[in-house]
DNA sequence: ACTCGCCGTCGAAGCGCTTCGACAACCTAT
DNA sequence: ATAGGTTGTCGAAGCGCTTCGACGGCGAGT
């Protein structure tokens, strides 16, 4: 393991010296510093990251705190985790990850130990028990996800309450009266994240404005939960139309189940779905939906924590502006038969 | 912040005393240790990672590198992940998150830093960049997936061959005669990724000696794609009655097309999914399928890893043994007409 | 009773880096 | 020509921990 020591010996410099061509924070001249460049080359150096977090009391690491649990979103998780490791990386930052798994004892670890600079949490709940700490320590943290009470916190998020009036007046427009909205597994509402409970927030405000009737229920993924879902729903509002669909694992299973009905999508029923372009794209019916910008709100998020390293950046909560994109799933209503 | 030396002198000990309490290198009085544990509680003390890993010249972390692209098995990732994490957590361990992007220059940042004590390594290609660097180093690391050349590497892979046999066995001893197989997209076989084409190879030969024929055909994901490739099958071999599926994505859309046409599954074809639990499980035919046991192989690599990082342990391919789950998408092949 | 060995504790020496103050050398302005 | 400022480099002091050798005190063996 080749030293910084190694290095200045082999340029012929000072220890100090090696160290301030490798963070620039004094002026060096244009000759030593080539020098000790090509030493640095020439022998392999790496700088111990360990001696580096100690001197430094900076470790040039941020954790990223995914939930442990795998039934929802599971390629937006990912998508997001890729782009944190990618973004934090192009700003010289490595990733630590952290499952929810340690609770608030994970936040505790970090912030005592040094291990990492910041975090980036996920899954934020809307009482999360890790806020209170976040909001204790002076290490720079941000949510991606929304809780309650956003005092004191950075937050980046899909605004999802904009997302549910948009579905809602998008269909409304195409003249559906009757919308069912097909969400999350009811273990997401009973944990109360947050993005479930804001989309139905926005899709009834704007359903009470439009004068369209909204039926909402949660929805297991699969295909046999999905069945029985809409069974129900066809059985208390027979005249449904329009479908907003907010839970990826539903999207095929409900496609297949309304071809297999004789329901046409677009021309007997319209379907929007809340999802990631891709499965969007991908699905049997191309599917007119709003994204879920994972990659923007990854790289939204370290951008943040990198700024309030820098001691730059502020409190601040940044909601992603939904877009709707129409694809070949929804359509005018069906004139009343 | 508080330092080893704070609880050592809260406690009336020396710093050394509390260090061998929590590393248990030497023995301690009941009553000192239990005096500086509650010194620790008391305090909230933790160690700061970079000085434990100056002095100790190991970090406690494992680096896990991940495929940057998310074109394929990407909850399979995920889950391999999550259980990377959680399982070198319970053993003391952290997990650093890198992504495929550096390529081989992670490697060598990781051993020459010292920021990791080891590596798992996914997306595995058969002739790999990084497989030069990891046989070089002497830091411990595991790949999850197998390269052509394994001589001086440990590697935890689900063993693709006896997976593609099982599913030609399978469907071969329900009478199935043509059998298509259904693979991952093109761009997977062009990666050399070692998984598919190993799978092809259990399937090529079993079917050869069970006297079944047998073609293959790569397949992009989504709807679309499926119908083209399911289209230029069945023309080319209209008598086909078993599928064997090898691409998350294109499972879904396999099962509605066939609907469309009319052919029952079980009834007039059988398809057979190499694929997560869970997809099989959700689909909208419940699946017969052998499963990517990704908690198993993640599980797996870590243990191997410690038991490396712990000086026992040695190189060696460990395989998993496929297991078929029999569900509703296999039955006997029907009369011939 | 005395030695031997073991147990429990301590002090001190680093681990490899950053950073601060010092200082020599040079340049500029008077 | 000289005071004052800049620029580029160095030495040394830690950062908080681990670990080695040392050592006092105790019980066991003779």
């Amino acid at each position: 393991m080749v030293t910084l020591a190694e290095v200045a010996q082999h340029a012929g410099v000072s220890a100090s010296t090696v160290s301030y061509v490798l963070s620039g924070k004094r002026s060096i001249s244009a000759t030593t510093r080539q020098r000790v460049e090509q030493s640095i080359r020439q022998l392999g150096y790496h700088p111990n990251a360990g001696a580096r977090a100690l001197a430094s009391s900076r470790s040039n690491i941020i954790a990223l705190m995914i939930p442990l649990r795998t039934d929802m979103y599971v390629p937006v998780m990912m998508e997001i985790a890729i782009a944190v490791a990618t973004t934090a990386r192009a700003h010289g930052y490595d990733v630590l990850l952290l499952t929810g798994e340690e609770g608030p004892d994970a936040v505790r670890r970090v912030t005592g130990s040094g291990l990492a600079d910041a975090m980036i949490l996920m899954d934020v709940q809307l009482d999360d028990e890790r806020l209170p700490l976040l909001r204790a320590t002076d290490q720079p943290s941000v949510l991606i996800g929304l809780p309650a009470d956003t005092t004191g916190l950075t937050c980046v998020d899909l605004d999802f309450t904009a997302t549910g009036a948009l579905c809602v007046e998008h269909l409304a427009m195409l003249g559906h009266r009757d919308i069912a909205v097909i969400g999350e597994a009811p273990a997401v509402y009973e944990r109360h994240t947050g993005f479930a409970e804001r989309t139905l927030d926005g899709l009834r405000a704007r359903s009470r404005e439009l004068g369209v009737r909204l039926l909402h229920r949660p929805c297991d993924g699969g295909y046999d939960a999905m069945a029985l879902t809409l069974a129900r729903i066809l059985d208390e509002r027979p005249g449904t139309t329009g479908f907003v669909v907010q839970n990826e694992s539903a999207v095929e299973p409900l496609l297949a189940l309304l071809r297999q009905q004789g329901r046409a999508v677009p021309e007997d029923v319209s379907v929007v779905a809340v999802c990631p372009e891709q499965v969007a794209v991908q699905a049997s019916v191309r599917l007119t939906s709003v994204a879920i910008p994972a990659q923007e709100m990854g790289r939204h998020a370290v951008d943040h924590l990198i700024a309030k390293l820098d001691g730059r950046g502020t409190d601040e909560v940044v909601l992603l502006a939904p877009e709707l994109t129409v694809r070949a799933s929804s359509g005018p209503a069906p004139a009343a038969s």
